[in-house]
RNA sequence: GGCCCCAUCGUCUAGUGGUUAGGACACCGGCCUCUCACGUCGGUAACGCGGGUUCGACUCCCGCUGGGGUCACCA
C-alpha cells in the first residue's frame, strides 16, 4: 500500500511555524517512502476562513518546497465543498443507531458544565438525549428550516481504544471516558472531528501526522471511523513546539508565521533544516540537505518530549547556508530585501556579488547583510562622531590626504591589487603601521570602525567615491 | 479536577545494562588579524528525587516531584 500523508491547514491566519513543522514531517515521511503528500483546506469555518490566508499558506508552503501531490486548486480538497457528504455519512449513523438527535441547547449545556465544574465532576455531556425516540426519517439539522437541535455521535460505552502511535508508541483509553460528541451543528456543519475523519478515509489517508494536542481525540476520532466502516489510518503524533517558558510557541516568545522569517531575511533550507531537527535527529548531524533529510527521516527516530523553538540555532544555520550558497544566487536573493528599502543599487549585477561577497561572513540574514551594506549602497554617508574623535585626527590628515591622491592616481584597474600598493607607498613615507592607516580610512569611507578588509571594501566602492569620502575627511579634520 | 503524555548540559540532541556521558547552538578564553566577522584550538555546563531489579543502572520497573496537552455546536 502506498504511503499517504496529508496536511490539512485552516486559512484562518497565517502558516505557523509549529504546524508547519507537522507538515514537513509529512511531507518528509511520504516523500521517504515514495508516497504522496496531500494538501487539504479545511475551510469549514466560514466565518473565520479567507481568501488571503489560503494564498498566503499555499504561496508560503511552496517557498519552503513543500510541494503537495494532491490538493488546491482542485476544488475537491476543500473541506467546504464537501458538505452533502458529510451530511450524508451522518445520516448513515442516525440510520444505524449510531448516532441521535440533541435537543439540548448551548445555554442548558453550559450550565450543566458549570455545574459539573463547581461539583469537581467531569464536565461531559450527561447522554440526556441519547435514550429518546427519534423518527426513522428524522431530518438533520437546518437553521434556515428552523431546525435547530445537534446530531451526536453515540460513543462505546465499553471496552477500550488503542491508539498505537508511531512516535509515542501504545496508548490505552477506556471508552467509557469518552463522550458523545457533536458531529453536525445546528446549522448543519460538520464538526472537525467528524468531517476530518470522513476526509482522512475518502482521501486514503495512510498515516495522519499532526501536533500531540489532538492526542486525546484521536480515540474518538477511531470510534468514529469504526461507526462509518472505515479502517482508521496509523497515527503519529508530534510533541509540540514551545516558548522558554514551555508555553506552546506564540507570538509572545518569537515570530511565529513562516512568512515573518521570510520577510526577515531567512532562507526556506535553513527554516526546513531547523524545523526538522526539532524533535528529530540522525546521529550527530545537524545540517541536512533536502535529499538527506527525505532519506534518512524516520518517526522512530522522533523525540516524544516538546522542543523550545531556539532562533540562534536558526540564526546559525540560516548563517550557514548564507556564507554556502553561490554568490551570484545570493546577490539575486537579496534585490528584493534592498528595494524594499527603496535603494536604487549604484552598479551592476557583477558590482553587486562583488559586494555580497565581502558582507557573506558578517551577516545571518539577508536583512542583516543589507542593514550592513549602507556605506556601499548609499552615495552619502553619515560619519559615527565618536569614531571621527579617535581616528580622523590631525595627524592622519596629510596621510590621508595622500593617500587620496595616489588613489585617485591610479591609472589602470581600480582593483584590490592597486589599492593595496597605494596604501603601502603611503605606509612608507610616513612610517605608519597598516593598523594606522586603516582604521582611518575605514571610518572616512564606512562612517564606522566596522566594516570588511579595507582594500575590500575599496574595491567595491571604486574609485570615485572612495577618493570623494577621504577628501570630505580631510576637510572635516581640517574643520575641526 | 478527570483522562493522556513527557523528563540527559541554558537550548536542540546522541545514548537502548558496563562510555572519561558524545555532538551542535549559545557562552567564556587562546590563536589568526587593518576593525568586525569568518576560521581554528580549548574551556565552563546535564542524566530531577526516592525506592527497587541487577555483579553493575542515564538506560528496565514502581512511586514522587516538576512540566505539558486536552476536556466546545474551534480546528
Amino acid at each position: 500500500m502506498t504511503v499517504r500523508t496529508r496536511f490539512a491547514p485552516s486559512p484562518t491566519g497565517s502558516l505557523h511555524i509549529g504546524n508547519v513543522r507537522s507538515g514537513l514531517f509529512a511531507y518528509l515521511y511520504a516523500r521517504h517512502n515514495h508516497g504522496k503528500f496531500i494538501l487539504r483546506i479545511d475551510d469549514t469555518d466560514r466565518e473565520r476562513s479567507t481568501q488571503e490566508s489560503l494564498d498566503e499558506i499555499l504561496t508560503d508552503l511552496k517557498w519552503l518546497g513543500l510541494e503537495w501531490d494532491e490538493g488546491p486548486p482542485d476544488p475537491r480538497y476543500f473541506q467546504s465543498n464537501r458538505l452533502d457528504r458529510y451530511r450524508g455519512s451522518a445520516r448513515q449513523l442516525l440510520r444505524e443507531h449510531k448516532a441521535y438527535p440533541c435537543y439540548c441547547t448551548p445555554v442548558e449545556l453550559d450550565a450543566k458544565r458549570k455545574a459539573a465544574e463547581k461539583e469537581r465532576r467531569k464536565p461531559v455531556y450527561d447522554r440526556k438525549c441519547r435514550g429518546l425516540d427519534f423518527p426513522p426519517e428524522l431530518e438533520l439539522p437546518d437553521r434556515r428550516a428552523g431546525r435547530n437541535y445537534t446530531i451526536r455521535f453515540a460513543m462505546p460505552t465499553s471496552g477500550e481504544t488503542v491508539l498505537e502511535d508511531l512516535v509515542r508508541g501504545r496508548s490505552v483509553f477506556e471508552n467509557r471516558e469518552l463522550d458523545d460528541l457533536v458531529i453536525l451543528r445546528s446549522d448543519g456543519a460538520p464538526t472537525y472531528n467528524f468531517a476530518t475523519v470522513i476526509d482522512e478515509a475518502d482521501f486514503r489517508i495512510t498515516h495522519v501526522v499532526r501536533g500531540d494536542d489532538h492526542v486525546p481525540n484521536t480515540p474518538r476520532q477511531i470510534q468514529i471511523a469504526l461507526a462509518l466502516g472505515f479502517t482508521p489510518p496509523a497515527f503519529a503524533h508530534l510533541p509540540m513546539v514551545t516558548g522558554p517558558d514551555g508555553a506552546p510557541l506564540s507570538k509572545r516568545h518569537a515570530a511565529t508565521s513562516v512568512r515573518a522569517y521570510r520577510e526577515g531575511g531567512f532562507f526556506p533550507e535553513a527554516l526546513v533544516n531547523y524545523l526538522a531537527r526539532l524533535g528529530w535527529s540522525h546521529g550527530d548531524q545537524e545540517i541536512f540537505s533536502r535529499d538527506e533529510l527525505v532519506e534518512y527521516f524516520d518517526f522512530a527516530a522522533c523525540g516524544k518530549s516538546p522542543g523550545v523553538f531556539n532562533t540562534d540555532k536558526l540564526l546559525w544555520l540560516n548563517f550557514h547556508y548564507l556564507k554556502t550558497r553561490p554568490v551570484a544566487q545570493l546577490a539575486r536573493e537579496v534585490k528584493p530585501f534592498i528595494a524594499q528599502r527603496g535603494i536604487a543599487i549604484p552598479g551592476d549585477d557583477a558590482w553587486l556579488e562583488k559586494m555580497v561577497a565581502t558582507l557573506r561572513e558578517r551577516a545571518k540574514t539577508l536583512v542583516e547583510l543589507v542593514d550592513f551594506a549602507g556605506f556601499y549602497l548609499n552615495e552619502k554617508i553619515e560619519i559615527d562622531l565618536k569614531a571621527a574623535a579617535k581616528f580622523l585626527k590631525p595627524e592622519i590628515k596629510e596621510p590621508l590626504s595622500v593617500l587620496a591622491s595616489e588613489l585617485d592616481a591610479v591609472a589602470g584597474d581600480f582593483n584590490e591589487q592597486a589599492v593595496q600598493s597605494a596604501f603601502e607607498g603611503v605606509l612608507a613615507k610616513f612610517g605608519l603601521k597598516l593598523g594606522q592607516l586603516a582604521q582611518p580610512v575605514r571610518v572616512a569611507i564606512t562612517g564606522g570602525t566596522v566594516s570588511p578588509g579595507i582594500y575590500e571594501v575599496i574595491g567595491v566602492l571604486g574609485k570615485r567615491r572612495t577618493v570623494e569620502r577621504l577628501n570630505a575627511a580631510v576637510k572635516m579634520i581640517a574643520t575641526g
